[in-house]
DNA sequence: CCCTCTGTTGGCAAGGTGCCAACAGAGGGC
DNA sequence: GCCCTCTGTTGGCACCTTGCCAACAGAGGG
């Protein structure tokens, strides 16, 4: 039955065997973005492994079963990767240094905005505590990231709390500008610098340091 | 089969004929404990049905699928009907205005924190198009609301985007304060009032109007 | 050229979902 | 008070999706 098809579509290669890092890869970019239209739910294992151009039971033998493909796809769409490149310390000013901070921010956003989006603003009634980790460690890290940025001690709980309710402004700001559109990235830009801006020397009157 | 059953659990009322509204609500109640503490795709329609005391099929008469359920659920979740409790307007400062808005916003959170928080702060891959549409209309409506109360215009397209990416703000910070408890009510409510009065008075700046 | 290693496939069995015909409380007519 | 209709409610059938596993088949070494 698999010889005699004459109508096999043209791109159904044969069969190709992949080094399995790169098949994973084409496995999760597959995925993300059926994910990135319709909810887990409505996209099935099937379609998955067609877009991936692969038998649907190999999912199973690189990600255990489909939530586990789907938590791999939502690790990889959050910001953590870019972390590295924001500058531990900022010569000048704070004014200066949380200029860089929210460029650096909205820089990294704008190339994938789409996944970004759709990973932390999906909502809908569901606690899932396995995904809610996944953002919460990133957010972590983010903000710990900003204080040390903008001089502040990045071990202190209550600027850590400010920073990240900061990164809820910071999410939804970003949904204004390029989901809805109803900003520019300036006026984005504007808003985001000046609560930040707000924000830190107000914290760095409560807590002087270097 | 029915009759002879002997070890009829306790509470497995009969069958009791309840009136449509109520039978409803009931059914709501059921599925928003699940929604609660799992996500969609594992909470079946089986233990809803169980949860709510009813039989599977009833699930489908009322609300067509499994979908249409859980888009009632949330959209009995959305702060939406607490709305109506927010004053148009209110005599004093700016300052004074921009406590009720925030005094509010806290208080109708707060007795409803968990599903709140579930709906909203959900997150995960998962471009839910309809659920989407209701949390938007919803955040559109309060953003309105926010801006008559501290008399600016609430027809001014960029107002109310700055007011929405502010919203964004006051949903992470809640979960600050009633999930991670890394906020106490106090700071969260000075976060929120500090902040909302820097962007209500920027805005003044711009747009002074009555 | 064969043999082994392992990436890959296809189908089976279990569970979940939507649908529908049949059942049975509750109230009105006689 | 009895029956009859109305409609809330049930149970099971058929379909789809998912996880699993045994069998298949490229690719490289002896």
């Amino acid at each position: 039955m698999s010889q005699a098809a004459d109508d096999r579509p043209p791109d159904a290669v044969v069969r190709r065997r992949l080094p399995p890092d790169e098949r994973r890869e084409s496995i999760l970019d597959a995925a993300a973005r059926l994910f990135e239209h319709q909810p887990y739910s409505r996209v099935s294992t099937v379609a998955i492994a067609r877009e991936a151009g692969i038998a649907r039971g190999l999912l199973n033998h690189y990600f255990g079963d489909k939530r586990g493909l789907y938590l791999e796809v939502v690790r990889r769409s959050v910001l953590l990767p870019t972390l590295e490149d924001l500058p531990t310390r900022v010569p000048g000013s704070m004014a200066e240094k949380v200029e860089v901070a929210v460029r650096w921010f909205l820089d990294s956003v704008e190339p994938r905005v789409a996944s970004y989006l759709t990973v932390l603003g999906a909502e809908g009634v569901a606690d899932d505590e396995e995904v809610a980790a996944i953002i919460r460690r990133a957010d972590d890290l983010a903000a710990q990231r900003v204080l040390e940025l903008v001089g502040l001690d990045p071990a202190d709980e209550r600027s850590l709390a400010l920073v990240r309710c900061y990164g809820g402004l910071a999410k939804t700001t970003v949904h204004e500008w390029a989901r809805r559109e109803t900003l520019t990235r300036p006026q984005a830009h504007e808003l985001l610098r000046d609560v930040l801006l707000f924000l830190t020397s107000d914290l760095l009157r409560a807590q002087p340091r270097g």
